[in-house]
DNA sequence: GCCGCGCCAATTGTATACATTTCAGTGTAT
DNA sequence: ATACACTGAAATGTATACAATTGGCGCGGC
């Protein structure tokens, strides 16, 4: 089979279909069916199985009626929702932690990452490494979803972001397009400093705001990026309409 | 095998398997081995793996390292955050229909609902039927999430729902308890009003708001009862500390 | 005594043959 | 024309043998 890596057929399966969902190859609503997959894949119908149930649970795929598994189909508004619900739920994250308090080793921990992330804007304000940004951001909000208390909506959170478009670091710009995304950036990170401000200030409601808030930055930015697709973003290959 | 519905072996073992768990038969922790199920249940190994992935994907199970499943471990804490998810949640799907708004229709649909349960109370104020009272009230949760325009949302709210101590229905009263039981469901009944009422005038923030109050009754009537055991509820048993 | 190494049993991973179900196509009867 | 039942290919469901991996236990060396 194709060299994808993992110690198991059913693993290195799971990976390539994922990525084959993630490029749009496999559209929305394209029925699976074990035994193509298996002689594409020169392996088994049983690890193929085993993969598709795995993507099953990160809910790339769906049982159909009858058996066997569909690829699931992901609208242009599902995908601005899960980004709503990603804000949503990060905010009950933010809340919870808030209200229960966070230490202020983890605190100083999360500011080290903000400054990180400071430290990349020159002073002359031109736009920081995109790549860089795109890194520790993601670590940001790995990190302050950690301060919630609850292992139920931490793994919850985790299950949103795990849907390809759904995560934080999933829009990030692929070109220098203007002062937008400069000024993108810089209310995010305003957002950041405020939201672990908040939280250790133990104000949860103000840190359930502008988790939301923060989320509807990266819902706007699609927004603006659909009106004009130009070369999008990789993870929207898999919006069906 | 044991008698239980289903129309192949590897649905029959998820039921089996799911009945077990929730009836903490199988605690958490508890590593599921495919052979020793097999054999218990009369089948091969194939749709006992079969049952395990579907049970993975519900979030009863979780995948162990090195292979296999394990029985997901809930702690009393996970249950009361749970219930509090589900109030998040909930209150998103509310939002978001008062937001889009609803037609009439489905607003008349809910408050004939609404209207049923109100039926259910006597003028005298004695307790209603908790059977026909759960019934209705697990109807009024499924069907105002339906009004919910976001798929996304619909379909997380509805597996966090899935986890048997989350759902609205899962701590209804066992038996009359003096006068807390008809407290809380004289006040639940109130908020039902008050959603439909919030929808319909599209105050999103409001329809989040008592979505969010109404999951915190659940959950005090949970921890009411944790404190004095007696026959605690069935759905409960899975609670592993 | 303790650590590391290698073996063995237990367990999961894989392939494959066979059974069953599903669904579309087709024909017939009404 | 429509509804229904039959048919058969194609798909998933199941059993089972074998392979590979894991993890624990004991043996040996240090």
């Amino acid at each position: 089979m194709t060299e994808t890596r993992g110690s198991t057929h059913a693993k290195r399966a799971a990976y390539d279909l994922r990525q084959r969902i993630v490029k749009g190859e496999l559209p929305g609503g394209t029925r699976l069916y074990e035994v193509a997959l298996a002689e594409e894949l020169e392996i088994s119908r049983t690890p193929v199985r085993e993969a598709m149930s795995r993507l099953a649970e990160e809910g790339l795929l769906e049982r159909a009626r009858g058996g066997g598994f569909v690829v699931r189909s992901f609208t242009y508004a599902d995908v601005l929702d899960a980004i709503e619900l990603r804000g949503v739920l990060e905010g009950t994250a933010l809340r919870l932690a808030a209200e229960a308090g966070v230490s202020s080793e983890k605190i100083q921990h999360i500011k080290g990452l903000i400054a990180q992330i400071d430290a990349g804007f020159s002073a002359a304000g031109d736009p920081p490494d995109l790549e860089a940004y795109s890194g520790l951001n993601e670590q940001f909000h790995d990190d302050i979803a950690d301060l919630c208390p609850s292992g139920i909506v931490r793994s919850e959170l985790q299950r949103v972001k795990s849907l390809p478009f759904a995560s934080p670091s999933a829009f990030v710009f692929r070109r220098r397009e203007s002062q937008t995304m400069t000024q993108s950036i810089v209310i995010a990170q305003a957002h950041h400093h405020a939201m672990i401000e908040a939280i250790e200030r133990r104000e949860g409601a103000r840190a359930e705001a502008l988790a939301r808030e923060h989320a509807l930055i990266a819902r706007r930015n699609l927004e603006e990026k659909a009106l004009a697709p130009g070369e999008g973003n990789p993870a929207l290959a898999l919006i069906v309409d």
